[in-house]
DNA sequence: ATGCCGACAGGATGTCGA
């Protein structure tokens, strides 16, 4: 089974290079992040078209996340647990049929944070240990899981261009980079680290300032693996060329295979 | 330099992202 996540920054925007790119990529199950429409507003017809069936759940202007999966899905669940009163539609979870088993699959889009040592930081870190809550639980049921997208966080310097200008910045706080190394601490695997060995792999280059072109990238988007789900990973990459192309999302692909 | 770019809502320009 091969599956992916990718924050599209806008799908109806970018129907026409998400249909692109699933057509070269085959994966059998997408996680999507920022699809900034309400579930009336998603695009749906062409990626039916394409035999994916589609959990949406959405948020008018902001947010918004959906899971993809040729197979039908089981245990559709949008929210995150816990967080009273919080309205960004910023995860779902549903299992999702394999060849020979289920995995359970999670769309996560972490808050942003900035500017740190206000609100918006101190919501980012609470949601993040409301994700690593849901993480624990689903470690307890002892089945293959992916927790996938966008954490919003850098794990460590050798994740970004250039360490020291994200030092004031919440996705590279040490309270940010502490809050997702509890998750990987319960016992989950980072598959892009997991597989590969050499140092600043991207999974975002910003619009501004030639970032993409001068590949000052980060890399924020993770596949976070149980360790069911990890016993049978053989793959991981990031389609980094999409970033390349015609009215690209500043986001592109992270992927894994994962035999189940 | 805290903006550079891009999407959205709405109908100008402010908010948000990372």
């Amino acid at each position: 089974m091969k599956i992916a996540t990718w924050n599209v920054n806008s799908i109806r925007i970018r129907v026409d290079a998400a249909v692109a790119w699933l057509k070269e990529a085959q994966p059998d199950v997408v996680a999507l992040q920022e699809l900034k429409c309400t579930d009336d507003q998603f695009p749906k017809e062409p990626f039916e078209a394409l035999g994916y069936n589609c959990a949406v759940h959405g948020q008018k202007t902001y947010n918004g996340v959906a899971i993809l999966s040729k197979r039908p899905m089981e245990d559709v669940t949008p929210r995150l647990p816990g967080g009273d009163g919080d309205d960004h539609a910023r995860y779902i979870e549903a299992i999702v049929p394999g060849e020979k088993g289920v995995v359970r699959i999670a769309s996560i889009y972490a808050p942003n944070g900035n500017p740190i040592g206000t609100d918006k930081f101190t919501y980012k870190l609470g949601w993040l240990e409301r994700l690593r809550a849901r993480a624990a639980a689903i470690l307890k049921l002892e089945e293959p899981a992916a927790l996938m997208g966008d954490y919003n966080v850098i794990p460590t310097p050798d994740d970004v261009y250039d360490p020291k200008a994200w030092l004031k910045d919440a996705l590279f706080q040490p309270e940010s980079r502490s809050a997702l190394r509890r998750i990987e601490a319960l016992g989950y695997t980072d598959t892009i680290r997991a597989c590969h060995a050499e140092p600043h792999l991207y999974t975002f280059w910003d619009y501004q300032a030639g970032a993409w072109q001068k590949d000052h990238g980060i890399r924020i988007d993770h596949i976070m693996l149980s360790p069911q789900a990890a016993d049978h990973l053989k793959s991981s990459g990031i389609d980094k060329h999409v970033r390349g192309r015609e009215k690209p999302s500043d986001h592109v692909p992270v992927w894994c295979e994962l035999e189940i």
